[in-house]
DNA sequence: AAAGTAGTTTGATATAAATCTAATTAGATA
DNA sequence: TATCTAATTAGATTTATATCAAACTACTTT
């Protein structure tokens, strides 16, 4: 998943001595040797930190004789900031609001469940929002768990269920369904 | 100092559920109980994963009645990532001209023969520059040239052969040197 | 003033991470 | 084949971090 991908990065990074051999690497290519020599710390160490640079991606290794060189890998590192930057790519939703909560009352019942699926698409969208928003995120729910979820709110849970995935706020994967991040919602 | 505040704001959003509070909060500001709802936590460690991104600058907290909502703050979040862009358009340091002079007067003799090797590394890099500087670029020296060569300043060639190599000043192939290009030394 | 609400602090626990020394491996050179 | 060199692995130690339950604080509402 992408959350994964990116917080390997960020911690690989994260780390003071990390961002000191990145220092060294813009530069140019090093053998292991002349980073601890530069850093003041021993070959083990800087294994350590090469290694996690490494399955970030941020770091790769060329090999020449007996001596390895560590490059920094400037695409891979560009890909991974810029893939932080997105979370912060949201539309600011405020101007809908009022919109969302009008249909929210034409479309649910005094006791919060839902009176019909709407036909529109707009109208469906934020009725399924609405509904996904009181999932948990990251957690992984059961078929039938999910099933007990939407019948809360409407007997028809088989077709509910589908919209959540056509419209990916949520992912299926092996019969265990699990609620997408926000900007991977359809709108 | 700029390294450490790249450190606490890499520290502080690389971890999975500073991630996904930075998802909710990229949407609309929300209050800590409705973090810890949405992501099946407590509200203390709510509490502490908001220290923490608040620590760095990128969520900021408004209060309202009983209630505070916290907010993500772009603008610091695109400065920090920005910031480490930057690590990758490095280039290197050179040490100024006069403290050069300085260390070549230190060690080197009346004949011009070198008193001692320098310990620290700052000082060796010097001397070893302004040695490697004799040779020719892009001619090919077999190993006892290099060795007769580098007698003629110190005693010991076989230290100051290795650390040539050791700190790329030269290279060596199938046991004929090289001096290498002035980009690739190590400083 | 009493009760309620939202958030924080404290203390405990469990897990992860950074660093070192010592031992080992992989490859190059003699 | 034996030796040298650069890097890695293993094991130990120390420090940092994520999480929770329980107690507490600050502010509102009644």
């Amino acid at each position: 998943m992408q959350l994964e991908k990116q917080v390997l990065f960020l911690k690989s990074i994260g780390d003071p001595t990390r961002i000191k051999i990145l220092h060294l690497l813009a530069v140019r290519p090093l053998h292991g040797q002349a980073i601890a020599g530069k850093l003041g710390l021993t070959p083990p160490t800087i294994t350590h930190h090469l290694n996690k640079l490494k399955e970030s991606g941020v770091v790769i290794s060329r090999r020449d004789k007996n001596t390895i060189y560590f490059e920094l890998n400037k695409k891979m590192m560009t890909q991974h900031l810029n893939s932080i930057l997105t979370i912060m790519d949201q539309k600011g939703d405020v101007p809908e609001v009022e919109e969302k909560e009008k249909i929210l009352i034409n479309f649910l019942d005094n006791e919060g469940r839902l009176k019909t699926i709407p036909a529109q698409r707009k109208k469906k969208l934020i009725i399924l929002e609405y509904l996904v928003e009181k999932l948990e995120l990251g957690r992984k729910y059961p078929e039938k768990e999910i099933n007990t979820f939407i019948r809360q709110y409407h007997e028809d849970y088989a077709t509910l269920r589908r919209e959540f995935i056509n419209h990916q706020f949520m992912f299926r994967d092996n019969g265990v369904y699990e609620v997408n991040p926000r900007e991977m919602w359809l709108n």
